[in-house]
DNA sequence: TAGCTGAGTTCGAAAATCGAACGCAAGGGA
DNA sequence: TCCCTTGCGTTCGATTTTCGAACTCAGCTA
């Protein structure tokens, strides 16, 4: 089974998994929920190849992970990409992403950005809850079963 | 700036990021949350090639999510891979995932696994909240500030 | 002694990525 | 009209990764 064949299984892990696990998917993403927009934008800031970049955007684009929308700046029409409902979905994915390296890869408190909750001003943290009794969850906490 | 040097960015999400984003990292860890912990079931189980396969477990032993550990069988002594206390904190990113996956990506009911709170029974669902209000959160609740 | 097994290593072929140049359409200015 | 600029890609040859099949090696077992 190629690395391909995952995009494919009966599995709601590992589709998810090979689609955000090809190189560059997961940086993009991040770029995109920090505000960016446009190709230029992308390639400037992460400094990925312009071939890949384009790649790249066209699978998030047919997953429906993302979205081109027109807007104009200086009289032209031009497009950009955005998150769709599905993509903005994928914020728990990033979340957990950094609330792990919060705590296993600072060496110090750096951080490029500060996240905060704009209701109350408080911090940002991903977790696993259980859907009848809302208690926070480990691995250990959790039965796995296979289907057949 | 190359691929790797997200690595090595001072960005808790770009890191994780770009260890998470390299071609089957995230399948191996989905199959090491399942039970794997054999070289040669991590090869059957996902058709990996050998030498990426010792390659990706190289990287997640020097980043201290793996560790080695010894076990006998047959009256010899051999090796498999398991999670550290690091490793296991990668839970809520998986189940990210598959939350995510769930809710779009499955075209019927179908899964390969199910998961369970062995304590109620319950179902298992990764979310992001507020430290402070415990409310949830999605990315529009959530307010970015640049470091300079 | 020979064979088996788990865990890699090696190596040539194929695929993915890189970077630099090129294409192209829509303005703007002369 | 002609030329320049911008944003957004596409193309292409060189470099890196990945692939898959064969090979190695250590520690048993027969």
């Amino acid at each position: 089974m190629p690395y391909s064949n995952f995009a494919s299984m009966p599995c709601t892990l590992s589709r998810p998994a090979a689609l955000l696990g090809e190189r560059w998917t997961l940086l993009l993403l991040r770029q995109i929920f920090l505000g960016t927009r446009r190709f230029e934008d992308f390639q400037a800031t992460m400094d990925i190849s312009r071939s890949v970049l384009t790649d790249r955007l066209n699978v998030l684009l047919q997953e429906n992970v993302l979205k081109r929308v027109p807007y104009h700046e200086d009289g032209r029409t031009r497009h950009e990409y955005r998150l769709t409902e599905k993509g903005r979905d994928l914020y728990p994915v990033l979340m957990a992403l950094r609330t792990w390296g919060e705590k296993w890869m600072a060496p110090e408190e750096e951080e490029s950005f500060h996240l905060h909750h704009r209701d109350c001003g408080g911090g940002v943290r991903a977790k696993v809850e259980c859907t009848e009794c809302a208690a926070e969850l480990t691995a250990r906490d959790v039965q796995v079963t296979a289907k057949q």
